[in-house]
DNA sequence: ATAATTGTTCACGAGGCAGA
DNA sequence: TCTGCCTCGTGAACAATTAT
């Protein structure tokens, strides 16, 4: 280890401070992704005075390691000013912040290095234990506040860029759809016809028991935009199977209600991929526009359709994709498809686009954490 | 007979409670 | 503080049934 290595525990200490007087302030919770948010704990009839305090800037930590995937739980608190956590958690705080940087020390804690520290330190024997004499333990390199500051910007820098990529999906398929109802919604067509005459569900695709393909699962897909974050690599054993510009729609409980769909555009050109048997495949048919079909699979009257249709017992409902045939919407008029697709198709590839963009941000992110470890 | 669809169960991650 | 246990959500495996 380098000289410049610092023991951790020289500049934090714990913080004390239970919730005796009972306030009533914002009541958080905190997860392996490292960060804080409202908790979601029952709290009827629970007695919220052995509820510790957080104040900004400090720190929360749950020491039981050994059940939370191979991570720990920490983050750095700055959604509020004050707010409760559970006693199950440890929060503590940097003596001097003019020394080291709470910001900075939380680049640290994000490092996978120190999950993977934080677990073979941990010790017990019905539960593993990361302890506050391990935490003051730790050793991590401490440069001089100013290069942490500047380690700590240039991260931000990135995660700025990433947030603002973000916002611009985000507004580009609020674009995207709004365009869409304009023109197939809001428009004017009395004469009605069935989903299965521009769409087709599932389309017939090869792949060989055991063939290695790019695989997809449900964690793949986001809530919120068209985007897949990542893919796997294996063996072909069943499953939904997909192409560029296809699009998945998740038919069970709750991921339907949640709103993951996707677009696909991550694989190579008349590549095959395979994904989570909970998806229904849906494909443009001739003539017909895909960022139509994902606009449609977007679109909240055709999702409340799909999720009156679910059937199934104990909880677990799905979709069954010849309902979704059977969908009843306005007649299309061709020209109206050309012009729709038209618009639409700088939209979608400026979103490919970004989201790829993003993919790189997060792997410079990643090595800026990496580099930290020279940094002493 | 084989594949696809549908129903059921299992495991377990994750967050947290509460009594000793 | 320690630790036994609960609850909810969810993906995946497995089983049963139906279609081809």
């Amino acid at each position: 280890m380098r000289e410049s290595y610092q023991k951790l525990g020289n500049y934090i200490q714990p913080v004390v401070g239970r919730n005796t007087e009972l306030r009533d302030i914002p009541l958080m919770g905190l997860s392996i992704n490292k960060v804080f948010f409202p908790s979601i704990a029952n709290t009827i009839g629970t007695n919220m005075g052995t509820y510790r305090i957080i104040k900004r800037n400090q720190f929360g930590y749950g020491p039981v390691t050994s059940r939370n995937g191979e991570k720990i739980t920490i983050a750095l608190f700055k959604d509020h000013d004050e707010a409760l956590i559970s006693q199950a958690y440890t929060p503590f705080e940097v003596k001097d912040k003019n020394k080291l940087d709470p910001e900075y020390l939380m680049m640290w804690f994000r490092r996978p290095e120190f999950d993977r520290y934080a677990r073979f330190k941990s010790h017990g024997s019905a539960r593993e234990i990361f302890s506050w004499d391990e935490m003051c333990d730790v050793m991590l390199p401490i440069p001089s506040i100013e290069k942490q500051r500047e380690i700590v910007a240039e991260y931000q820098a990135i995660e700025q860029r990433i947030q603002i990529n973000q916002k611009l999906i985000e507004k580009l398929e609020e674009t995207a759809q709004a365009i869409y109802r304009e023109w197939f919604v809001e428009f004017e067509n009395y004469e009605s016809t069935f989903l299965e005459e521009y769409i087709e569900t599932n389309p017939k695709l090869e792949l060989k028991k055991g063939e290695l393909t790019s695989y997809i699962e449900m964690a793949n897909l986001s809530e919120t935009s068209m985007c897949i974050n990542g893919k796997t690599e294996r063996g072909y054993q069943g499953g939904s199977r997909f192409q560029n510009e296809d699009i998945l729609l998740a038919r069970i409980t709750p991921c339907l209600e949640n709103g993951k769909t996707a677009f696909v555009n991550i694989l190579n050109p008349n590549e095959v991929a395979a994904g989570s048997t909970e998806f229904i495949v849906m494909r443009a048919k001739k003539n017909i526009s895909p960022y139509w079909v994902y606009c449609l699979a977007k679109d909240d009257e055709f999702r409340a359709y799909a999720i009156s249709s679910m059937i199934g017992s104990s909880g677990r409902q799905r979709v069954h994709e010849k309902y979704l045939e059977e969908y009843s919407l306005p007649k299309i008029d061709p020209q109206n498809m050309i012009d729709f697709h038209k618009s639409a198709r700088p939209i979608f590839e400026t979103v490919k686009l970004k989201s790829k963009e993003n993919q790189k941000l997060t792997e410079l992110k990643e090595l800026v954490l990496a580099k930290m470890a020279q940094s002493g």
